[in-house]
DNA sequence: AGTCCACAGGAAGGGCAGGCGA
DNA sequence: TCGCCTGCCCTTCCTGTGGACT
């Protein structure tokens, strides 16, 4: 066996450097966003809201539905989680039929529809349906059955709440409401997660008085709160004296600077740490952390783009040659675009790629697409006689632009 | 004040792929 | 195999818009 361990990491071996080196990582996974840890500093307030919303259930009694707001980062799916995961504990030791879903509304092709709520629910409770097929009312009926096939208590939580109703609508909302006032033995409480604050206001009017009868609001960290955290995941992520509280410091201030978003300073500290590691350093210094906040801009716009539909790719690669031939034309002053100009370019860029070219209407919707993403920013303008028009520019820095550029220059001619 | 332009954007529905049950 | 269901992408048709022009 040793003689076998000896020749994988053989020092001639490509991987033997790789193997032998000490990590700067203690646990790696400590510093996902992913991971829940046993303490969340400076939301202990929170926690003990949300704790004694759901305790009830401990005792065999319905709870309240709730809502919980917050802007990105603040902890709201960490806090949820981990209460959750502790309910369920609790249960479990008191013999307790309590059982807690956790579902991501915007993960794409996981929970992103009515269907595939429903779906995602039932595989939560075991049952397992086809991805497709089924008339949805089916599978309300299964889910229903499901439930209340015992006395227990269910918790569903649903992550990025707004997402799904923007998209669908708040049909599944009251689907869901009724379902619990038909149930016989079991009960079912709805937790919803959003980051925007004035989504209720849009629902109807019965899902809105059923679901958000207790509300909790989450505020942004500041930056000393900020420190706390990264300091408790440190510790736990990284080896003794690799990370210095200067370290800390910076990641702590740039996030703060983003809306006091802690999941922003996780990945910093992380991807800092990768730096350290890839340079072969023993400490992550401010180095790497600023070399981590250019790559994770430029990485983050680059995934988005990459996973854009082919035709979303033609428009954008269009919308970026038009201002570079503007640009290099010296035309400053003009290098926003119109709607109309944009398409003219767009067919032609079809016509180059053999694209089946869509029509105005649609790339319209593909161009707001890409402002919500944040890609491009158009604004809605009047020209008088000469109509109504969307000016366009590019939301994007000099660098991330060109490194676009070069990742679509591969695909459009 | 009325007209006109160049769209924006909502609504409805077609076509497709994929799955299910009879 | 067929009819029915789903999500998704797309087109077609339509009304609305706001400021320059007449």
């Amino acid at each position: 066996m040793s003689k076998l361990l000896n020749r994988v990491v053989a020092p001639e071996n490509i991987f033997a450097g790789y193997i032998e080196k000490e990590s700067v990582f203690k646990d790696k996974r400590v510093l996902t966003a992913a991971f829940i840890p046993e303490k969340i500093p400076h939301r202990e307030n929170e926690i003990k809201q949300l704790t004694n919303i759901l305790a009830p259930v401990l005792k065999g009694y319905t709870t309240n539905n709730a809502f919980i707001y917050g802007t990105v980062g603040t902890g709201k799916t960490i806090c949820c989680r981990y209460v959750l995961s502790q309910l369920e504990e609790a249960a479990i030791a008191q013999s307790k039929a309590v059982k807690a879903l956790y579902l991501n509304c915007k993960m794409k092709r996981v929970a992103d529809t009515e269907y595939r709520l429903v779906a995602q629910l039932l595989k939560g409770l075991g049952v397992s349906v086809p991805d497709t097929g089924l008339p949805t009312d089916v599978l309300y009926h299964k889910l229903f059955e499901k439930i209340d096939e015992k006395r227990q208590h269910i918790i569903i939580a649903l992550d990025e709440i707004d997402s799904l109703v923007r998209k669908t609508g708040d049909g599944f909302l009251y689907s869901l409401t009724r379902m619990n006032s038909e149930l016989k033995n079991a009960s079912i409480t709805t937790i919803g997660i959003t980051n925007d604050v004035l989504f209720l206001e849009g629902l109807d009017v019965r899902v809105r008085s059923s679901l958000s009868e207790e509300e909790l609001v989450f505020k942004p960290y500041d930056a000393v709160q900020l420190q706390d955290v990264l300091q408790e995941r440190v510790f736990e992520g990284f080896r003794e004296d690799v990370v210095g509280p200067e370290v800390v410091s910076l990641c702590a201030a740039i996030a703060a600077q983003e809306h006091g978003d802690a999941r922003r300073a996780l990945d910093l500290l992380r991807i800092a740490g990768e730096t350290a590691e890839r340079n072969n350093d023993n400490k992550v210094t401010d180095f790497h952390v600023n070399e981590a906040q250019d790559k994770i801009d430029v990485e983050r716009t680059v995934e988005v783009i990459k996973g854009q539909p082919k035709q979303s790719q033609a428009v954008l690669i269009t919308i970026i040659k038009l201002i570079e031939a503007q640009k290099k034309q010296g035309r400053w002053s003009d290098k926003r675009l119109l709607t109309g100009s944009v398409y003219e370019s767009y067919r032609e860029t079809c016509g180059r790629n053999n694209l089946k070219p869509l029509t105005q209407r649609r790339v319209g919707d593909l161009i707001s697409e890409l402002d919500m993403l944040g890609i491009i920013s158009t604004r809605v303008i009047s020209k008088g006689r000469y109509g109504r028009t969307r000016e366009i520019s590019l939301a994007l820095n000099e660098t991330i632009a060109h490194k676009a550029e070069r990742t679509l220059a591969d695909k459009f001619y």
